[in-house]
DNA sequence: CTAGCTGCAAAGCGTTTGCACGATG
DNA sequence: CATCGTGCAAACGCTTTGCAGCTAG
């Protein structure tokens, strides 16, 4: 069975109507690496079928995403942004620097998970988090920037 | 010195000019336990000083939180939520479900911060995590939904 | 003094909603 | 054929921006 038949399969057991816009947005999403804006998405999809609206494209990505087929986050306080959870999940360093996106292997935060369930009995979703901070290269140039701040004010 | 002080020490240093404004901007997020909303300190700065505007307020928290006084992080997609941050860090487990708010402590999170360091060179803001699952309750009660559709269905 | 900050008002933009039509199972 | 999903258009709400006047340093 392949993924997107498993999608398939969960969108229709939870109910739902199999649609050619739901089922051309799910294969937007698992086509694409990483993550797509709502409207990135909804051009895609226009490519082959001109006349979705974007709130067809909400209203979907709010099913699946109630359905764990997708992640969303909203890391920037504009547009959300949506992935397909892949099998091999892993996570992103961001730069709030420069923006620089790093990938981070899953490992890093699989223990989390199972400690936070074993003293909260929180089941936490470790899909797919964002965590900023500076990349090296923009740790030293602002630490060069500082000095030279310093020895010229 | 109080950390009111070490806000309005680091402000001064990055060469921003202290405005009532400001001073009780930052006053009204450190006495507040936890997350606000800008529509939320606005409301309390007003008690004191009416007249302040929506954009002063985001142009203000727009400072602060490039200056790392304070931390944003957008959760629900609506509305961003500021907070101060404080010396004793923490983080948070929010059910999806039932939107239930539970603290967790910064030394789950203690070590990826030096770990992604050490292998990425990546400088982490381990601040401040929404960590998003469900609580325990929920969990049940969603398992106990499930086989009831089940048994019925 | 003068760069930077504020209030005001209006626009911007992602997202949601009401409704009638159309498609799915 | 009953229900659910869609397109359309309009509304919504948070946030940003342009501008003229004010103020901190």
């Amino acid at each position: 069975m392949s993924c997107e038949d498993h999608s398939i399969q969960t969108l229709r057991e939870s109910g739902h109507r199999l649609t050619p816009q739901r089922v051309l947005i799910l294969s937007v999403l698992r086509r694409a690496e990483g993550h797509m804006t709502a409207s990135e998405v909804r051009d895609h999809v226009k490519e082959s079928y001109p006349y979705v609206d974007a709130s067809t494209v909400y209203r979907t990505l709010g099913v699946l995403k109630n359905l764990r087929l997708i992640s969303e986050n909203n890391i920037t306080g504009g547009e959300s942004e949506y992935e397909w959870l892949h099998q091999n999940r892993h996570h992103h360093l961001i730069c709030r620097e420069c923006g620089e996106l790093t990938r981070l292997d899953h490992r890093y935060l699989a223990s989390l998970g199972t400690e936070i369930l074993e003293d909260y009995g929180f089941k936490a979703d470790i899909d797919h988090f964002a965590i900023f901070g500076l990349c090296t290269g923009c740790v030293s140039e602002l630490a060069a920037r500082d000095s030279e701040r310093i020895l010229t004010g």
